[in-house]
DNA sequence: TTTCTTGCAAAACATTTGCAAATCG
DNA sequence: CGATTTGCAAATGTTTTGCAAGAAA
């Protein structure tokens, strides 16, 4: 169990977090430390990144590729990520209750989450690439 | 590119994720080939999911943990997965379309592709932990 | 002083890559 | 022959773990 809170790494590390918009991995925050001049080790980093989720402080983002994503807005939202420059961003569009209680009756299962990744093209790419429209 | 289509390895590797009704990682692929008296390298299999992946023979998902899963049903579907069991079952009800274009619209984006993952409590785990339900 | 947290390096895990040998057309 | 595919081992990238040292309650 965690006793001692929020300590002085993890309040780094949740800022971090919460001034990026654009979704950081774990690297990308190593990164972000050292910009600030901080030295903090990989475990920690990790371990910070879980404690701050598993307080609800940040979600974890499996989305594609090997590496998480942390993310500071903790509302329900899910994400899209554009094919072409891979930047990610927030769909705040509410999931249908009836499909989702649909599913449910479909496959027998209780359903307690999800999670979903939209793919597509950006407004930028779309501009600037007409043919991706 | 690929100029000679289904050599046997792939052959054999299709046949196994054809049959396996359970979602295989790589290494549940590589597991199957072994029982069934096959030597294939690690990077063959690889190499081999890759491509059936992009024949479309197969298709690879990304779900949760770090191991991408392959399954031998092309059709559009979605998957959802136990909590309890980790058992995955796959998701025929569709998707809405005025959903999917509120989201275009909501985002700007033009949506090509989506991914979702369901979780929840899969009839056997809810009939064998009533507190689950 | 007991328990949690940090730091470092090493381990673990999935996947990819480099290169020589085998194979297909 | 010329190109691709295979096999093996080593490399890569992400995340976890073991353990000693440090810090908090």
């Amino acid at each position: 169990m965690s006793r001692y809170g929020l300590t002085t790494p993890r309040k780094i590390i949740l800022e971090i977090v919460s001034d990026s918009h654009d979704h950081p991995t774990a690297a990308d925050v190593i990164d972000r430390l050292k910009t600030r001049g901080h030295s903090v080790a990989y475990a920690t980093v990790y371990n910070s990144l879980r404690y701050l989720t598993e307080q609800g402080m940040i979600r974890e983002l499996k989305l594609e590729g090997d590496a998480s994503r942390y993310d500071a807005r903790t509302e329900d939202h899910q994400h899209i990520v554009c094919t072409e420059c891979g930047r990610v961003d927030e769909v705040m569009t509410k999931t249908p209750q009836d499909w989702l209680d649909r599913i449910a009756d479909d496959s027998g299962y209780s359903i307690t989450e999800e999670q979903m990744l939209f793919k597509g093209v950006c407004p930028s790419c779309r501009a600037s690439s007409p043919s991706k429209r």
